[in-house]
DNA sequence: GTTTATTACTGGACTCAGTCCACCATTTCT
DNA sequence: AGAAATGGTGGACTGAGTCCAGTAATAAAC
């Protein structure tokens, strides 16, 4: 056992280096690692705010005033004054800022393509399934999550941080808390063990993440309140979570899943698709929030 | 490919928290990574100059001037003028440092294990393995690694790498520096390019390891002076040298090759016993260091 | 054997990233 | 309504690291 933490400790050195190599991808595109996460963060979830910047990338808040100017002044994001709250300011990354995102990525993603250009495409697939091995089994280490059903101690949690997180991340209105509200208690109510299901998510004990299963009639099942704490994110739980809940569709002879989203959940669209989920109707909401492009996905076993 | 890139950078962002995690644990012992990483250097490699730690860490001349003064006036380390050049000073860390170097690595160590703790050996035996083959693949990836010849330009590097890492990682003594500067310099001298052979593992242009066959009679061969530095270990080099050695000693007839280890070499004794050697005979060497159980291989073909 | 160039190192002045603290405006709690 | 909490901001500061201009010692050139 000694020998193989001298190992892991071995790798960290070395993976350190990489990493090092790595970031002067950045170098003299004037801006900090820093800064390029906050642009990127708020690239992924616009209308984010300063407060939920400094938790997720865990900056000082003098500091990220002070980049925001900064990023501002350079025309690459702009403050929208919240109409909740007016001490927030919702964050949007500004024509100009998404085209220096999408030019930093495309580098980074040019720069690590180059690197593995002498590995076969089994190699690369190797690590990256060693990767992936890792990255579970380190996330089990450190944060030791579980998926587990809902009770209903849990509703309160999943209303509340869905009206919270939507409204901080994506600027919606009261009439989407409202119909959160609604929703989420109806569906409580209405409650069929044998058809329907909730998961949560939990992370070290405490609740991160939500979805549920809801029954339309015998065939068609539909996803609904998956949500995810920004902390949680990127370590494969809301898989997981989505997983659960397409396994409990199949177990109970759905043939068909749907599921409304809107356009500007980036991470959770692409996860959809890699389910094998596909658009199949669009349509504007402009009452749960200003150019809100709603979409409903579906899925057929 | 370009999904697995992906993958491959989603999992960097996500070793880059674990390694920021980890490194918090130098956090309050009022030396930054950079002092750290001075530090250690200087452990591994006592009598450095600042000259080769600013081209080893890449380090600022003056920044590194800075960090010698302070690192001085704490008592970790002293400079001793070296007699060859009067503008070099050696360095060395004083007991205090060496026990602060310790201490760290210790903690740095403990925390690792701890956070492994609910996992079970097997699983961090995954990891390990999993982790071995990302550093090959991108050790391939990054440097270029071969097997040459030696030169005679060779044998300087040979012989002071094998004193320097032996004595480090081993604590052998001056007489055992003493037989390699005698046994080295002995082979080069009586060197037989039709029955011997001596090979030199490059990475990036460098030399990072040597292996050696001598020849004893006609049956029999020796090999001698394998070495691997630490950076470059855990990624194959070790066991294509040998492989290259022992090919060697196939295509000149040779019915025999022993060589001669101790007890404490265990990735090499784990080679060895690998590629089909035996011991043949063991026995304790008290002139080299403490504690040292001499033990000769042997394998038939 | 003197001049010139190079090397190893050092100190001053500076930039840049990030932190700490005090403060304001707004919102929430009671 | 008043107290407490929240979101955000600017001033002053620290600490890491860089740039540049030296100095002393050594090596090379003529």
């Amino acid at each position: 056992m000694e020998s193989m933490i001298a190992d892991i400790r071995s790798f960290n050195r070395f993976y350190t280096n990489i990493l090092g190599l790595l970031d002067q991808s950045l170098l003299g595109s004037g801006y900090s690692l820093t800064d390029v996460r906050v642009m990127l963060e708020i690239s992924l979830q616009p209308f984010s705010t300063a407060k939920t910047l400094i938790h997720q990338l865990n900056i000082d808040p003098s500091y990220m005033s002070r980049i925001i100017k900064r990023l501002e002044t350079d025309g690459l994001l702009e403050k929208i004054p919240s109409e909740l709250d007016n001490r927030l300011n919702n964050l949007k990354l500004t024509t100009t800022g998404e085209a220096l995102i999408q030019k930093m990525d495309a580098k980074s993603h040019d720069q690590m393509k180059k690197l593995l250009r002498c590995l076969s495409e089994d190699e690369v697939r190797t690590v990256v399934s060693s990767m992936q091995l890792i990255k579970a089994k380190f996330s089990e280490a450190f944060y030791q999550f579980k998926i587990r059903d809902f009770t209903f101690d849990d509703i309160d949690y999943v209303i509340s941080r869905h009206k919270i997180l939507y409204q901080n991340e994506y600027r919606l209105t009261q009439v989407f808390s409202d119909h959160v509200d609604a929703t989420v208690n109806a569906f409580a109510e209405h409650f069929n063990p044998e058809r329907e299901c909730m998961f949560i998510a939990e992370m070290s004990g405490k609740p991160v993440g939500s979805i549920a299963v809801a029954s339309m009639d015998d065939q068609t099942a539909q996803l609904r309140f998956f949500l995810l704490e920004p902390k949680a994110r990127g370590i494969g739980i809301g898989k997981k979570l989505v997983d659960a809940a397409l396994l409990f569709c199949i177990e109970n002879n759905y043939t068909s899943v749907f599921l409304d989203t809107f356009s500007d959940l980036k991470t959770a669209r692409y996860l959809y698709a890699q389910k094998g989920f596909e658009i199949i109707s669009t349509h504007a909401n402009e009452s749960w929030g200003k150019n809100i492009l709603e979409e409903r996905w579906a899925l057929y076993f």
